[in-house]
DNA sequence: TTCCTTGTTGTAAGTTCTTACAATAAGAAA
DNA sequence: TTTCTTATTGTAAGAACTTACAACAAGGAA
């Protein structure tokens, strides 16, 4: 007698649950070869889906980026606006404050594919007038709430600086080394970037207390 | 008796001008829709030439591209070698690195337009390795002959700094002002910049004679 | 079990882009 | 003027990619 248990071709998931994972192989394919990697059926692939389902789920590459789009930003700017909104949080402004830096500087974050996954992302920033302004809207608050961390540090401190121009210019530093490691992933190793931008802020602050 | 004064359907260039034309439409097209418009026929029209010849110029793409590559590095950073070498340029290490700084600040190179050019060769360099390779090398150059000169002037300041840490990260902080103006246009202005690169370089090197 | 919903597949049409090549003509030389 | 070289054109083959769609089947409901 013959085994007659079907095997299934394909599972069944839950729209959200596909959604999520398309967009995290698309992500993935980013990460491997930049824009010229993401390509409808290559996703797909990466998923372990077929091509019809992909345009199934997104009607377009243009509706898929954006959501890639979403997705990093979500991961990335919007995890630390949570943070820094959370006053609740405990600690004085400049433990706060150096939690976040920690954040910004994670390894894990600022891993060379992360940054290609990025690059893609502003390359067609630029180019995309609607994604552009999702981007601007985002990255203004939360360089506002970095702002405004950075001033109740300087006021505990009767330092007299702007926070707006801090924030904006350690993150400014911080998007530089990253690019640069990403061209040169050589060229700066993890305590560089905390030496750089801890000793950024403190020439402003004065000292920080550093973890690392 | 009709005219029949040949008019010339095309013109025929010699072969350096035309390779230095099409690279200029190329990098044209780049910094209008970033890579996606980098499409063989868009920058043959760009050119005012047919397609045909844009092939018979450049194998491919790639070719192409990293002629773009070559043109961009030498407008860019083999030019701002190439006066930081000049070691006979008159004044003193500081004026020299003020004249270097508002080199790399200079306004009309940190338009908009020219980081979408960066931006997408960026995102090829990261994939590339060819391309990446040569970045490695030109950029490490640079960056050397920057450290060293700000080595100079810690030298006759008797301040003890790393030009090498000091160089990297004001490099950082300009690309990722620079990488912000593009994303937001309005972000940064011109003065933003000049501030943020002097203020920096002051915090560690004393105060630098600021032009602006 | 049987039915039903809809997630999933496979394919094919249509578009865009790259590459190759034979034919043409501009401009210099003789 | 005539000849010759080669820069330039126009087109077409074909490769790669996106998008659309009809058919199929997994898994829950009845």
């Amino acid at each position: 007698m013959q085994s007659r248990k079907k095997v299934p071709r394909f599972k069944r998931e839950a729209p959200e649950k596909r959604r999520a994972d398309l967009v995290q192989a698309a992500i993935r394919c980013l990460a491997e070869g930049g824009m010229a990697a993401f390509k409808m059926e290559r996703i797909a692939a990466e998923a372990g889906v077929s091509l019809g389902l992909l345009s199934h789920y997104f009607k377009g590459k243009t509706e898929l980026l954006a959501e890639v789009y979403r997705a990093a930003l979500y991961d990335d700017v919007n995890r630390k606006i949570a943070e820094l909104d959370d006053k609740e949080a405990a600690g004085s402004p400049a433990e706060r404050l150096c939690r976040i830096v920690d954040a910004i500087i994670d390894p894990d974050y600022l891993r060379p594919a992360n940054l290609t996954v990025w690059l893609a992302l502003w390359g067609e920033i630029v180019v995309n007038p609607e994604l552009r302004l999702a981007h601007r809207t985002a990255y203004r608050s939360y360089l506002k709430s970095l702002a405004a961390l950075i001033d109740e540090v300087a006021l505990v401190r009767r330092r007299n600086v702007t926070g707006t121009e801090i924030a904006r210019s350690l993150q400014a530093l911080i998007d530089g080394l990253f690019l640069e490691r990403a061209l040169d992933r050589q060229a700066i190793s993890h305590a560089d970037f905390h030496r750089a931008s801890y000793e950024f802020l403190e020439l402003h602050l004065g000292k920080l207390a550093t973890s690392a």
